[in-house]
DNA sequence: CGGATGAGTCAACAGTCGTTGACTTTCAAT
DNA sequence: ATTGAAAGTCAACGACTGTTGACTCATCCG
């Protein structure tokens, strides 16, 4: 018999790929119901609702471990090796694809950019220990990631060539030496 | 009398606002009518729909002529120009608002990226003399904007500030060090 | 004056959306 | 075996979307 968890589960899991690639407006509960193999309305009683299963699939979003237990010294690297490799193994959307799809969204744009701010920018800050810095670090991630994965800007490496490592690895080094 | 021009231009005004700031998936073609004082109908009269209207915003849309006229030694001064000064007086929304609002789109995505390769970033890679710098040039100012526009990153100055400026600056300085 | 042309209005259309409540089925415990 | 709760199904709702065609109205030409 299908356990509750596991159709919970099945959602939550389409809900994360499909809301946090092409963002919370553009998918419908039954796009995402269709792809679980469940019916909708299981949605709203599950999770309340759209709203609802969004932010469940926010829980945890935050706690990359690799780079949490970073210190200075190691924070490129890590990031590198967070945005480099690990999306080629899941091939779940990343926090930073999450972030550009869904910032902007007049309904949930505000509770992602507040849980943002309290966890993954905090977290910066204490490990770079300039504010300005760490904003210029996070803006350096944002525009490399839009650039390759929604702009397909020519110029900018395939993610998995050594090339697009230096590219990034360059502008996130950039953005720990300024100086205000 | 209201002649056709000035209210298809009303249309047009209030969608490139509208549009270019939310998405053209989140701006219904009512709510644009409304805020020109016009009737739905009369987008499908004049611009043959929606996607009509929408491209209709994208004409001369990426001939900023302080841009085009520059050398690579100007670059970053006209950058900094159009992006921080300018868009206190027009409160237009700027290129780059449109392209993180509309880039992604299911629709008109992939029409909006091709304008952008065709214009304004081969004329970026002219200036610049460098298909990975102009790149990252770009990416740089996207990450900037998305990072202060969108994120509302606390450490990301307030663009009318000089220390906003100082930041863009460098930024967009090193992503023209890139020596891959 | 009469008719035609262009501009604007209005109601309705087919479709999709998130959500709800009533329904059936399944399974475990008394 | 019967009861009861849990799990899943289904149809319908009101609201909103882009688009269409028939309508009114004013203006100008012959």
């Amino acid at each position: 018999m299908a356990t509750s968890q596991s159709t919970r589960d099945r959602l939550l899991r389409k809900a994360r790929r499909l809301i946090w690639s092409r963002g919370y407006a553009n998918v419908s509960l039954r796009q995402i119901a269709r792809a679980a193999g469940v019916d909708v309305a299981l949605v709203s009683r599950y999770f309340g609702g759209k709203r609802g299963l969004f932010e469940a699939t926010l829980e945890h979003a935050f706690e990359g471990p690799a780079l949490f237990a970073a210190d200075s010294g190691q924070l490129v690297d890590r990031v590198v090796e967070m945005f480099v490799n690990a999306p080629r193994q899941t091939e779940d959307p990343s926090v930073v694809r999450m972030l550009l799809m869904n910032a902007h969204d007049e309904e949930v744009g505000p509770f992602v950019r507040d849980r943002v701010q309290d966890t993954l920018q905090s977290r910066l800050e204490e490990i770079i220990g300039d504010r300005d810095r760490a904003a210029l670090f996070m803006a350096a991630l944002l525009g490399m990631s839009v650039a390759e994965k929604s702009l397909h800007l020519g110029g900018i490496a395939k993610p998995d060539s050594p090339r697009y490592q230096a590219q990034l690895r360059h502008m996130l080094e950039a953005a720990l030496t300024f100086d205000g």
